[in-house]
DNA sequence: GCCGCACTGTGCGATACCGAACAGACCGCC
DNA sequence: GGCGGTCTGTTCGGTATCGCACAGTGCGGC
């Protein structure tokens, strides 16, 4: 398929001002999200950063001994490689793409150079890393409060909003590993939104046939990430 | 006691160059930091943030049902209220005073103004910010993957790190508060701990006689977040 | 001094989750 | 077409944690 993409796609890159946005155009070069593929490894010198238009990004701690847990979704509502701004020069955290797609890619220097301006994308970006942190925190509340099964449909439901379809390709070794369990564990999450009728599953593609039924099953953190990203961003 | 209160006992505050410390040093005043006083709540709007110079603060977040879990710790090395740097003007967040002691007090327009200069200051609080993150998703992490008993661990850990002394003044119910569990989790976490020769509780109180025998039973979490801190901002 | 109340410590049954082991399905390579 | 490896789906027992119920303790108000 031969996709008309622009870098108005972004959320993020769609909101700047004719200015700003003269300036980085130049310099945005379009990049494919290939799934699976690591867009930072720990440690990684940050020397792009991404902005998808499709797909989806997951950012990820992995421990020594290889376990992974997710941290938080990027999708078209922002940007992969925030440290940049922040003065670290290398990222702590891992991040893969979860759902393939593409993003236009920034060297880090210019993109620097850009937030330092203190306009308006300073201002943009700034209120999507405090976006980002509420999906972070809420991450880390509903870990320790909610039921694996919660967990899958607040993790199902924020990845459909970065999507423009109601199916979900991925493997349960990928779900595992987001949600920080063994393959069972996904499966067993899987199965109860199976049973109740919320969710279609089989063989690495999930399917969701009626969003709002899974949003009523959902516990409040989803919809606390949500009304936050909305009240932050605009669309 | 009479102590000699200085705002440069605050970690950020005492990294400012003269000039930007200069202008910000007739607008702070000190405040108390009573045990339990909520210094933000849920929504309220952002009109002082404070730089504790003594004394420990919970970021946490509170449940509809009033189920509570820590999201991070800030002492004497960071602000509360960063909030007012990105944009938002509340917080969708509660902060509390964990650990009694004082803090200095600053208007947020004060601080965004000086923010907006885009020089040291706004360097070093966007350092913060980052070191800050990494602390939130670590929490994330460990809620996830670790045994509440590396969980209490690294909190007593984290909260040592922000005060003087190898004592913690802190009631069962405020540690049960912190890991979002309920007294029952707390106490068999300590009694775990204090089995172990690692800490000595009674009542209120914890005692911990030998940091490095704690270190080395604590998870890595607690290692990834220190030297974050360490990497990202200056001593 | 008395009493109420919030905080502290204990016990136990129910359950969600973990960990390892195993069988079947799909895919690529030869 | 045969073969091996990776991914998928299933089973089962052990265990950490939860949820609830209850007794002891200290501190306040009256």
């Amino acid at each position: 398929m031969l996709s008309p993409h622009s870098p108005r796609q972004n959320q993020l890159l769609a909101a700047l001002p004719a200015a700003a946005y003269e300036r980085l155009l130049p310099e945005l070069q379009i990049a494919p999200l290939a799934l699976g593929w690591p867009v930072y490894e720990d440690g990684d010198p940050l020397d792009k950063v991404y902005f998808p238009t499709t797909g989806v990004i997951s950012l990820l701690h992995v421990m020594k001994d290889g376990a992974p847990a997710e941290i938080a979704l990027v999708g078209n509502d922002g940007v992969v490689g925030i440290a940049v701004f922040m003065g670290g020069s290398n990222t702590p955290r891992k991040a893969v793409v979860q759902n393939a797609g593409h993003a236009y890619a920034l060297k880090s220097d210019v993109l620097r150079d850009e937030f330092r301006l203190g306009g308006p994308f300073q201002h943009l970006v700034l209120r999507y890393i405090q976006a980002l942190i509420t999906q972070m925190t809420q991450t880390a509340v509903c870990n320790r409060l909610h039921s694996l099964e919660q967990q899958l449909s607040r993790w199902l439901l924020l990845s459909l909003d970065r999507l423009p379809s109601n199916t979900l390709q991925m493997t349960q070794k990928l779900i595992a590993d987001m949600l920080g369990v063994g393959p069972e564990g996904a499966m067993e999450g899987l199965e109860k939104l199976q049973r109740a009728g919320l969710i279609e599953y089989a063989r690495g593609r999930v399917v969701v046939p009626d969003r709002q039924k899974l949003e009523a099953h959902v516990c409040e953190c989803y919809a606390v990430v949500k009304t936050e990203f909305d009240r932050l961003l605009p669309h």
